[in-house]
DNA sequence: CAAGTTTGATAGCCTCGATCTATGGCTAAG
DNA sequence: CTTAGCCATAGATCGAGGCTATCAAACTTG
């Protein structure tokens, strides 16, 4: 015997109805004549071969199993909604609203790269910057508040999908008239004994920094700790210690004549990942792939890695 | 304009050509003719206006927003069979395969009650049993290697849907020349400074058990921790201490003329909530539903308060 | 290099099912 | 008992989706 499957028609019909409790109503709501919604809920009801409304002159009401597969239903119904809108999306790559959430410290580094190199090429988007730290982005990204998140990875948060971007090498910034100043192999147990400065608690940066310290033997001062790297890095040019830089934070935190100098780490490097998260339901999987083209062609030439490119053949173009 | 939505058959069309990368191939699996299947997806590509596969006579291969719209359709034509399999097993309720799970401190005293009742309303169903803690129950949960499980709520299990059955209060055992033995309204402070036997680590009615002995002032004879309840007792009964015990368990670890006494303990009583869980996405919660009622019905009447029967209408009744 | 083979697209026809209008039957209210 | 409201049924119509036959393109092979 061959089943018949249910039929979309016949699922907006229910749904339809289990939203009205009544069929003239759905009926108009739906744009068909009652008799069409009616017989298409008998039909479901027939080839799933189970009672799902219970109908009277006075009311309409769900079965279980109805109140159960309504509920199946408005899923499947979304899911084609979602891929329409994935279409959509793809027709019309990169354009509207972008809400894009990034640690604080990659944005002052990355974003005045980023950013007009976007507005040239895809002048249609527009990103709505907000600029927090991790575990404040990822709730607002699960929460719907953000589309997409710029940080370190990885951050195993499940629902979230990531796009590794490119590793930063750590670097060390120290006084210029200090012994470990501008060298170029330093190896992490240099460090040991050492006064490090780092950010206040909740930065991820702080963490990994912490790490290495930890693993190096040098001590935190921590009644130091700042709420930028900028600010850390004047209290280094102040005499009061030394500090960890991601790479991408060197040309800008790090003048001319201002004592300062850096030195590079021997291997193996401490470095982080940077890379985007969204939420793995996002519609718009094929405009972050092509977001994180742009951040990857927007990246300082020299001292990060790019990370390889995932997956498929990247057959969107800019449309125009 | 009114856009035309994609249909079920199209979504099968195109993950058809998706799995073998074929047309013909493809076509076969479905039965339908190859023409056909071309047709189906060259209509989805002209309904949703975007590229979904590459053709040349050699190889087929899916677009970038292909990919995207092959795993959406996936879940779409899921979705779809789950409906129908819910439908189904409300057409022949509480048939075939149960893998339940009972946590130990339940599973001996209510199972007994349990089982002949469900098999004599209910014969066609199968239980296949397995006792384990709590967290290798909700483990094997979310895992599907189990249908159900019965233990302590709540446990806050994301993805998992919990069933209140009934609410069983803590009772304390002593020997019979125990100050306490048998009270009516012990308050929790008569504890202090008591030796209290648990159980060895992983079973949540230790978890239970310690925070009221936290709260009490009573200490645990750490040396002493036992695998059962039935081990527990047999210690008490040796004057080494005293216990709790939940009301269920009562009637079969307590037998007359063993040196052992029950006390009651006053208001606020401790107690803990037992119920079912089950995989949010689960296609039975019909049947689940309805095994929740035989579980009410086969519960010893005095000491256990039944909870509140939830929502809907229960329509499915026994077939037969 | 030409013929053959493989494979997906197109054309034309047909069938079945979804939809419509019209109507019937049931229930609750007055 | 009548009336109004509401869902189910009947019969007609039309289009989506199916099939067979054929074409066009590209790789293979003697």
């Amino acid at each position: 015997m061959a089943k018949p499957q249910p039929t979309l028609t016949q699922l907006r019909a229910l749904v339809g109805v289990a939203d009205h409790r009544h069929f003239g109503r759905a009926a108009a709501a739906l744009h068909v004549s009652q008799p069409t919604l009616s017989s298409a809920v008998a039909a479901l009801e027939r080839t799933l071969g189970v009672q799902l409304v219970e109908r009277t002159t006075r009311s309409v009401l769900l079965t279980g199993v109805g109140e159960q597969i309504v509920a199946r239903a408005r899923g499947v119904l979304g899911a084609v909604d979602d891929i329409a809108e994935v279409a959509m999306r793809a027709r019309a790559p990169l354009t509207g609203d972008i809400r894009l959430g990034v640690i604080p410290t990659v944005a002052p580094y990355l974003l005045p790269r980023l950013l007009p190199t976007l507005r040239g090429r895809w002048p249609q988007v527009r990103l709505r910057l907000r600029e927090a730290q991790t575990s404040t982005l990822l709730a607002e990204l699960r929460g719907g508040a953000l589309d997409l998140a710029l940080l370190a990875l990885p951050n195993d948060e499940p629902g979230v999908t990531e796009i590794p971007l490119y590793d930063e090498d750590f670097v060390l910034v120290t006084p210029a008239e200090h012994p470990l100043a501008g060298g170029s192999a330093v190896p992490l147990a240099a460090l040991a004994g050492q006064d490090v400065l780092l950010l206040e608690d909740g930065h991820c940066f702080r963490a990994q920094a912490l790490d290495v310290c930890r693993e190096a033997g040098a001590r935190e001062r921590a009644t130091l700790r700042a709420a930028s790297l900028s600010t850390i890095v004047q209290m280094v040019a102040g005499g009061l210690g030394l500090t960890l830089l991601p790479a991408a934070a060197v040309g800008v935190e790090v003048g001319e004549g201002r004592g300062l100098a850096v030195a590079t780490f021997s291997r193996p490097v401490p470095h982080r990942r940077i890379g985007l998260a969204y939420r793995a339901t996002s519609a718009r999987v094929v405009d972050w792939d092509l977001l994180a083209q742009e951040v990857r062609a927007a990246l300082p030439g020299t001292d990060l890695e790019l990370c390889p490119v995932p997956v498929g053949n990247p057959k969107v173009t800019r449309s125009g």
